[in-house]
DNA sequence: GCCCGGGTGAATCGTTCGTTTGACATCCGC
DNA sequence: GCGGATGTCAAACGAACGATTCACCCGGGC
């Protein structure tokens, strides 16, 4: 599944450089091709000819950000699941670790400010699919499978469906760090913490909340139907 | 704070009524002034004539929703403490019953149907204050304030900072389960649980999200600054 | 030298957008 | 009956949109 990164052309590349501030801080429906165009001192007919449609630009900006980050995911929870070994369930915080840390690599490594970034991040995440091509959502939909299974056996006294409805708020939860982590920081008295930090509390905070109801000594996992699950 | 509510003219509840579920299905800029007339079957000039511009009547429908959503937050809020006199703080449960549940009312008065209600409602959430008149944006941070101090009476063991932050996603979680309700419904083997029950789901989760670190015998609360914080 | 394919440029296409205009209809107080 | 609000209507406005056209430039192969 995973798709090999091929590499773009220089005019590509300035285009899309172009597009993604302004599409982190304005959403996609908000920027123009004349804004991209304008602002990569190319033409407007740069991105019909590169990218076939605006919408097919779009389209690399989703692939461009989402696909490491879902491959990144998937990455962490098999190096979690060797180290474990089959028998072991890993802990939920390292399996949301491996779910929601990801976000700071892909900050690091980009060229965007660590605030559009995680701007650009959050819209993406919150697209829930919507528009994306056929392959991009079949791979999503394979991570949340996979992390879904992973919290099953982690927490197998809680129903997979109550995990998949757990998760999906986990997700809201994210979204709305990534999208307004600047919001609750204004009056505050120390600095803003930083966005690992963020991430660490958050992932404290939602494996709580996929913990509520286990009792220490786990009851008997009931089995149900397996059901796909897409809390994304 | 609560303003009255003024009877509008046949006119200007016709074209809220056409515009609602088209915003709801659409989202804010995906509707054109033609697309609620045509629905409406009325003219053109008659949103610029009732409303004066397209985003007047974004900014109605804006007050017609959350505005009561918020009155009914802070009447539950202040019911409970009137209950639960001003010694003993509620439990997190029913702060966040107060906080989450009054969408369900709102839901059933609407004459939109109730996945439509949730998405207009769930967009109208996810705006956080953009785009809101001055008073709109007030009321909004009167109520979160109201709410994260009960919340910081309630948990004095933890930071009330703190606990911005955890209201901050537990928004950010209800959000997305009013946007996309739908989608961990696919796939599973029993029929789509009511919202009714969702919520009561989610407020559980969330309760234990917002009461981690808390030991059974709290800690004598560190009073930190009562900095203003915007979760929503 | 020559051509030819990849790429750029200015100009323009047709469409849709929010808003405005001015003529016309309707109703109420006088 | 008549004048003046109060709305509604078709038509048109200017601006912006995504997309396309076509002339042009440039580098490597024949």
């Amino acid at each position: 599944m995973r798709e090999i990164q091929l590499p773009l052309s220089e005019a590509k590349q300035r285009l899309l450089d172009a597009a993604e501030p302004l599409l982190a801080e304005r959403g996609f429906e908000a920027v123009s091709v004349r804004d991209i165009t304008q602002l990569a001192k190319a033409n407007v007919a740069a991105i019909n000819y590169h990218f076939g449609t605006r919408e097919g630009l779009i389209g690399w900006v989703v692939v461009r950000h989402l696909q490491p980050l879902n491959d990144e995911r998937l990455a962490r929870l098999e190096s979690l699941e060797r180290k474990g070994g089959t028998a072991k369930a890993a802990p939920v915080e390292e399996i949301l670790d491996a779910w929601a840390r990801p976000v700071v690599g892909l900050v690091r490594k980009s060229s965007l400010s660590e605030r559009q970034c995680c701007k650009l991040l959050g819209r993406l995440l919150a697209l829930s699919g919507e528009g994306f091509s056929q392959a991009m959502a079949d791979h999503r939909r394979a991570v949340n499978d996979r992390f879904l299974r992973a919290l099953t056996k982690s927490l197998p006294s809680v129903a997979p469906e109550e995990l998949g409805w757990r998760m999906h708020w986990v997700t809201g939860g994210l979204i709305h760090l990534l999208l307004y982590q600047e919001l609750p920081v204004t009056g505050g008295a120390a600095g803003a913490p930083s966005l690992e930090a963020v991430l660490g509390r958050f992932i404290r905070f939602a494996a709580a909340g996929l913990r509520e109801g286990v009792e220490l000594e786990p009851t008997a996992a009931k089995k149900g139907p397996q059901a796909t699950f897409d809390f994304g």
